[in-house]
DNA sequence: AAATTTAGGTATGAGTTATAACTGTTTTAA
DNA sequence: TTAAAACAGTTATAACTCATACCTAAATTT
C-alpha cells in the first residue's frame, strides 16, 4: 500500500530550525531597525549612510573623503553621491585642502551641526524604543558581541 | 585676526560618535556575516534566502507558499525566483494541492535532504567562526537580544 | 450567480553595494 | 629631473535585494 505524500504535516508552521543561527536573526532583527530608523530619519531629509557620515565628518573635521570611506566601511565611488546629497542639502562643504590639490577637507555646516544634533536625539530615541525590553547590561553586550562579531569578520576576510 | 579654518583636527580619526548606536553596530556585523555567509554557501550552488528556505520547507513539509513567504518575512512576488532556483536545482518540488487548485505544497527532494544537511553542517562552522570570543551564554543572549529587537520593530509598524 | 478574497505569478522600480576605468595630482625612483 | 607609480576623487555600470502594483485562476461569500 503506498501511502500518498503528506501535504500538510506542522499544524503550526514556524522557522524554528533557523533560530539558532546567528545571521538568520540578525538578518531580521536588522532588517526592523532599518525600516524604523529610515522612517525616524526621513522628516530630516536624512538616510541611515547620510546620517552616519554627517555624524562622523561632525567629530573629525577636516577628514578626507578616503578617510571617511575607510572609516564608513563604505566604497569610494558609493560615498561621492552620499555627500553631493549632503553637500546639496548644505550641511556639509568640501573644502579643498591646502596641501594636497587631489583631496578635500570635509566641514560640517552651522546648519549641519544643527540639523544633526536633532536627528541624533531622535535616533537615540529610535535606540531606546527597538531595545525596549533590555536591560542597560543587555544592550551594552549586545553591542560588544556586534562588534565582535565584525571583528571576526574582518579577520576572516583579507588579511590585507 | 581671522582664524584659519582647521583642516585636520583628529590625528586618528574614528567613528566612535557611531558606535554607542546599535544599528551602526549591527549594519557592520551583519555584512560581514552576509559575506561569510553567502562564501561558505556558494559551493552549494544556495545563497542566505534560498538555504532559509530550503531549511524551513524541509522542516515544514507540504507548506503553501505563502505560508513560506509569511514566515521568511519575504514579499511573495520575491519569493516566486527563489523556488524557481530551488525547484530547477532538482531540491524541492511544488507539488499541486489536492484541495486547492491555486496553492501548491512545497517538499524538499532527497536531493535536497542531503545538500541541506550538508550546507547546515557548514553554516554551522560559519556560525562558530563568527561568534569566536563569545561565551555560549553571551550567544544565547545576543539572539534572544536580536529577537527581542526583531519584535520591537513588528511591534511598531502596522499593528494589523 | 455575482462579488470578494485568496494563491501564485509578472513586471517593474527604488535602494544598496561592488567593480572597472578615468582625470588630475602627488610621490617615488631611475 | 624626468618617468613611473601611487593616490584622491569621480564616472559609469552591474548585481542583488526589497517593495509595489497589477494580473490570472480558483476558491469563498453573499
Amino acid at each position: 500500500m503506498p501511502t500518498p505524500r503528506p501535504q500538510l504535516v506542522q499544524p503550526d508552521p514556524d522557522d524554528e530550525g533557523l533560530r539558532g543561527h546567528v545571521g538568520y536573526n540578525m538578518k531580521r532583527a536588522f532588517h526592523m531597525i532599518q525600516m524604523d530608523v529610515n522612517a525616524t530619519l526621513a522628516p530630516f531629509g536624512l538616510r541611515m549612510v547620510t546620517f552616519s557620515a554627517l555624524v562622523v565628518v561632525m567629530e573629525n573635521p577636516g577628514l578626507r573623503q578616503s578617510q571617511l570611506a575607510e572609516l564608513l566601511a563604505i566604497e569610494r565611488p558609493n560615498l561621492v553621491v552620499i555627500l553631493d546629497e549632503l553637500e546639496q542639502a548644505g550641511l556639509l562643504t568640501r573644502d579643498r585642502a591646502p596641501d594636497d590639490r587631489r583631496a578635500y577637507a570635509l566641514h560640517v555646516t552651522a546648519k549641519g551641526l544643527a540639523l544633526c544634533e536633532e536627528a541624533r536625539i531622535a535616533v537615540s530615541a529610535h535606540d531606546k524604543r527597538m531595545a525596549e525590553g533590555l536591560t542597560d547590561a543587555e544592550l551594552d553586550m549586545l553591542i560588544t558581541a556586534l562588534r565582535r562579531i565584525e571583528r571576526n569578520g574582518k579577520l576572516g576576510r583579507s588579511p590585507k
